[in-house]
DNA sequence: ACCTGAACACCGTTCAAGT
DNA sequence: ACCTGAACACCGTTCAAGT
């Protein structure tokens, strides 16, 4: 092996680019600086580089973006695969839970992850793998291949650690019980709701949804009904 | 009212715009040519206008697409509305289920919604609305608001009548047996559960998995795990 | 081979000016 | 009041040119 001494400080301010360097750039971009911030320039700026150099080691910027959710899709595989030994019989419902919690781990450090898997449509290698190790250990618990099929379809994005929340509490601004009179009037039901919530405990104002127990409360419902079916079909 | 006939010709090509105007255009144009299509510019010119216009009668673009999205959960929201009386007891169930799939058919017509529903966070007052309806359903079905709140966040997307597709059969390109060997030793359960389903259905190959009834399978599955809470808790 | 500067065809939006 | 043209500050990407 050849010593070059004095290329060693010029190889330090200039690493090669290459296409791994460039979206582990882009992962930390879009967690520091939210997706928006991820443009082409921007991510060529944090590499010392310019925009059109990227385009020597990714096709596009949809590249990235797949390329990004890849390696989040494989930080998820890795993380649950050292997780346990799978377990056979009833036990597949304790596994299968514990990979998908530990999956919603992994994704609340990347909190754009979510919106763009729902964008970009094809599912990369990365998440097939997750999924097929999924559906192993259904089969170890006893799960036809039909039945597999329908709960890995069932499950859907939950088994990757989400599901669109679709009320936003945050964003509403003041407390539950701040209800418009003219609004409760058309809203009796989730007025009831608010209303009753606020009186069990009067703390609860603000972004009352435990986002983490109707997560939970969600996937116990799929998961509960999936073991009922099990044997059956 | 004062008559005047010369301005009917005139009034012809030069209907005001509105804000009502405005976003019912954006609608169509999203619905034929995708939301991509959807700029201030093109949507415009399919006004007849120049796109500076438009800032009179909505705040921004994002303003257009929070106001696309009001729109189509209008239409689902009014749709179902029609569409039953409401039935107590264990009726419940059916009536739910009807609204949600009656919800499915309005955004099959409206395919750039559930993408653009994931991505605005805040869900605007049509949504609110038709989830207040949901939970009325359920509280005559015997729900507590406890129990009926945790089953709102159980169905997330899927009471609005979408769950996101992580695998795009459509995308893969061959058929479901032409797994590349190498692949197929990486995800053995995934490759013998396609295997097995080409075996049952020969005629099964690209895009085999069946949206429709895979959406009612997690829908059902959900329900009758509430039907069996709703008087336990 | 890898990288770059200038340029192109788009965006959303601001602003001053028209009627 | 409503509408518009020109302009600004961005995008992603192509291309010819450098080393």
């Amino acid at each position: 092996m050849p010593v070059s001494a004095h290329a060693e400080p010029e190889a330090r301010y200039r690493i090669p680019l290459s296409r791994d360097r460039v979206l582990r750039a882009a992962v930390r971009l879009a967690d520091e600086h939210g997706v928006e911030a991820l443009t082409m320039r921007r991510l060529a700026e944090d590499l010392g580089a310019e925009a059109m150099s990227l385009y020597h080691h990714v096709a596009n910027k949809g590249d990235v973006l797949d390329g990004i959710l890849d390696l989040v899709a494989t930080e998820i595989h890795e993380t649950v695969e050292a997780l346990d030994t799978p377990a056979a019989g009833a036990a597949w419902k304790q596994a299968v839970r514990r990979r998908i919690l530990t999956a919603r781990e992994v994704l609340l450090r990347h909190p754009w992850a979510p919106a763009l898997f729902q964008t970009r449509s094809a599912a990369g290698p990365a998440v097939i793998r997750y999924y097929d190790g999924l559906l192993g250990l259904m089969r170890q618990g006893g799960f036809s291949y039909d039945l597999g099929h329908h709960a890995l379809h069932a499950l859907g994005s939950r088994a990757l650690g989400f599901a669109q929340e679709l009320f936003d509490p945050a964003a509403g601004g003041g407390s539950g019980a701040e209800v418009p009179p003219e609004m409760a009037e058309q809203l009796p039901h989730l007025t009831g709701m608010i209303a009753e919530i606020a009186h069990d405990d009067p703390d609860s104002t603000l972004g009352w949804c435990d986002d983490q127990a109707e997560f939970e409360f969600g996937l116990d419902l799929i998961l509960d009904g999936l073991d009922r079916l099990r044997g059956s079909r």
